[in-house]
DNA sequence: CCGGCCCTCCCCAGATATGGGGATGCCGGG
DNA sequence: CCCGGCATCCCCATATCTGGGGAGGGCCGG
């Protein structure tokens, strides 16, 4: 497999304007890199409905009108695999990431009736924000070809960062921003200090806490500390590792 | 940049028993894709009891200690970025990602001092469980190594997956799950709406919703509607779209 | 049938947050 | 040089949250 043909493909997707361009582009990589099928799935958290929830694959009509069905019953082994690693993963090997149950066998089982084998799943999540995983198949009768798997863990997160953007996700609106101090006291809020543990933290008053946490506040234009630490976490001013770190080093 | 490099690599990761011999690992890899130094990150999210974590870098002494009180305030922008990628980034683009504080920049302008430029950081999230970035570095008089950002790609993703192995991925994550109607009051409060006006919006009394909210605190063992916010917002229970979407529609 | 969970509602008291109004000093850019 | 942003501190009053107690009815599975 030659570092070329990666860069390739990763410029495809990257150029990709929309889920079709998008489709076309995965359509093509997969079959390069030694693959018969893909799938993509990318939402946000409890989207509205279709809105911001992108779903692209190339499977037989019969298998994925019957996938829909298990997906709805959170049936759908592959994707609860997805949950515990941060890697890509063989499909034989997903009992290493999760106990399957009877009807998790069953679905695969099905699934290669429908002409779908082992594959290669690169999940990744966004915590608070997105999920997606990304899968290349091999039809019952192959193996998956073992020189293109890192091929496809570029590829994959390449294609999910993609879809990501083309669900309308990034910040390309001018957004408040906070001052130093002003961030700190966010950030030891949602920590779950109170304004006076905060000022003990910080070495400076209650009152200045308070002030503090007023202006920002107004920049928001919003009347609930909750609503502040939110837009704060929203905006990438604060993290989520920031947040649930701080216990001792 | 051969194929040949980046499997044995990968395969030297994967076989790294504990902490000393991926660190070694790790050097190695930087070193013979290009780059100065590295550092790992991976922090195991426990039940209610606190979390494992493991720090590998070979970061210069000086910047280590310097990065460690930055790092206590939460103000380092790269981590944040990293909650906010599918895939791993260049720090020169880090405010494609979020918004860059002055205290950021200056944080950066300090690393440089130390002999840290700019970098590449591959991060990985398991939303309720873990999180974790590795990060490739070059000196402040040189660029990445752009054939060398596809290989750390895979290098970052496969020694976050050997850390997460190291720290002991073995047992279930047991996370406490809220009834909907407290679900319901979470939502509202992360909307800004206090317990008076999610009971008007709920069509229950107010004493009700208080109730609610402290039988969901108790289950997270939190003390603040902040955290429990937080809490919800990381498991899942909530997304930003369903925060945001509800504001700008 | 009973125990457990959920949802509903109420009381109280103290702690905390929110929203006004002030004030001082520092610093850097126009 | 002055002005604006920043950080620091104080006053007030009201609204809201937090944690403790209690209560009843519904639903489901052992």
């Amino acid at each position: 497999m030659q570092n070329e043909l990666t860069e390739r493909l990763v410029s495809d997707i990257h150029s990709a304007a929309n889920e079709e361009s998008l489709h076309r582009a995965l359509t093509d990589a997969a079959a390069r890199i030694g693959f018969d099928h893909f799938a993509l799935s990318y939402e946000k958290r409890l989207p509205a409905i279709g809105r911001s929830a992108i779903l692209l694959h190339d499977y037989p009509d019969a298998w994925a009108r019957v996938y829909i069905g298990f997906e709805l019953g959170g049936a759908d082994p592959v994707r609860r695999a997805g949950e515990r690693s941060m890697t890509g993963f063989e499909w034989q090997h997903i009992d290493r990431y999760i106990p399957l149950t009877r009807g998790d066998r069953q679905m695969l089982s099905v699934g290669r009736e429908h002409g779908i084998g082992d594959g290669y799943t690169v999940p990744r999540h966004l915590p608070g924000d997105a999920s997606g995983s990304c899968s290349f198949v091999v039809r019952p009768d192959r193996i998956l070809p073992a020189d293109a798997l890192d091929v496809a863990e570029i590829v994959g997160a390449f294609a999910l960062a993609r879809a990501r953007q083309i669900s309308g996700a990034g910040f390309p609106k001018e957004r408040p921003t906070l001052s130093e101090r002003q961030r700190e006291c966010v950030l030891w809020s949602a920590r779950g200090k109170t304004a006076g543990e905060i000022a003990i933290i910080l070495d400076i008053s209650e009152s200045t806490v308070i002030q503090h946490f007023r202006t920002a506040r107004e920049r928001y234009n919003v009347h609930s500390g909750n609503a502040l630490i939110l837009c704060a976490l929203f905006d990438g001013l604060i993290g989520f590792a920031d947040i649930f770190d701080w216990r001792d080093p």
